[in-house]
DNA sequence: TCGGTTATTGACTGGATGGACAATAACGTA
DNA sequence: TACGTTATTGTCCATCCAGTCAATAACCGA
């Protein structure tokens, strides 16, 4: 009955992700996005709202597309949990030493947020819980297998990955190359063998 | 014989430093600037030439006292080189975990940065740089002591510290409370190898 | 084929921003 | 004490930017 999309809202948002990753929000201007998306202001402004808007919806998809893959990376039954987990931080490795100038969209939101009830913050950190409940996931497999210690905090783990892969993110961007992350990578690995670490008390519950 | 500057130059490279941590770069108005530093705009002008090189210049103080900062942490004798990084991973948890909106300056350029030639990203990349360089030391000592195992590669390792630390910056930022940050802390710990850290001790969380 | 609804287009605006100019003020030295 | 030098102050400007308005176009059901 009324005029139908010329555009397919997940391209745009997957587009005007592209600008976000490589600009960041604040940089990143309407004509950016209007160039990198085809449409015109207004279209994207009535579809979406507006550039901060459109950056939540760019940040939902990425945040999706995160766990997904990590999820993926993870959930293969072709090795063990332990093997998967390293596998997967070898592969960060290499991918964070690339050399395109992209930051996920998470890493962005978080500095780019202005305060604790900004709505980047909230999706943000919902998008951490939810990655490390893949980890997590991953780790109590490892834990009933015995590959870990019964006692071992997976939930704490889970996160302690998240924050190495984060950071291995911002090494990567500042220009840390491809052996050096791997090692890195390696390193934080053995955060779970040797294993026979602290009392329980030193790990509180999530 | 001429007239002098009613300021120092540390004291506004201070004062636009907060500025620049609380709202980042492109985010941070010259006007933001004028009220925090207390100078005309002009005056900023024509002591720091612009926004950017007043960024740069507060990057490269940050930069500094931060080493300087983890530099005196490792650096006491009052207790092992392990147990140094120890306390000092335990201190950062609880720093990370303020609920101030700061975000360091060196982690700001590295998302604000444009690209690889851009002084942001080569005067952070040097700070990293240096930063592993201090974790490097102190873990060598602490090779040297015995602590760490003959092989242990201790640069990838400082390294790892640094990627650790900004992932646990980040995490902080995200809201993720103390107690999970300092049982991150804890278990990035093990990637030395540490039983011999694992019960040294309780520092137990909020 | 017609009309209601929604998309698109392009011109427009109010405001803010980074930066420049010009005039004045403060200092030290000759 | 006058002058050269440099800081300061306030004004001004060109640009850009997010968002709006008004007019036109496309679709579809009736």
């Amino acid at each position: 009955m009324a005029r139908p999309r010329k555009f397919l809202e997940s391209d745009v948002v997957s587009s005007a992700g592209e600008v976000f990753a490589v600009h960041g929000l604040a940089a990143a201007t309407l004509d950016d996005l209007v160039r990198a998306t085809g449409l015109g202001k207004q279209s994207l402004y009535n579809a979406f709202g507006g550039k901060r808007e459109l950056f939540l919806r760019a940040l939902s998809e990425d945040r999706e597309e995160a766990t997904r893959a990590v999820s993926e990376a993870l959930g293969h039954d072709d090795a063990s949990p332990l093997e998967r987990i390293r596998g997967h931080m070898l592969l960060l490795a290499i991918e964070f030493s690339g050399s395109d100038r992209r930051v996920s969209l998470t890493t962005r939101a978080l500095v780019e947020s202005t305060g604790e009830q900004d709505p980047l913050s909230t999706v943000t950190r919902a998008g951490i819980e939810q990655l490390a409940e893949v980890y997590a996931g991953c780790l109590e497999h490892a834990r009933e297998n015995g590959d870990l210690p019964d006692d071992a905090n997976v939930q704490s783990l889970a996160m302690y990955f998240v924050a190495v892969t984060r950071g291995m993110e911002l090494l990567g961007r500042a220009g840390v190359g491809r052996g050096v992350l791997t090692a890195v990578a390696l390193d934080s690995l053995r955060a779970l063998d040797g294993e026979r670490m602290a009392d329980a008390g030193d790990h509180p519950p999530a």
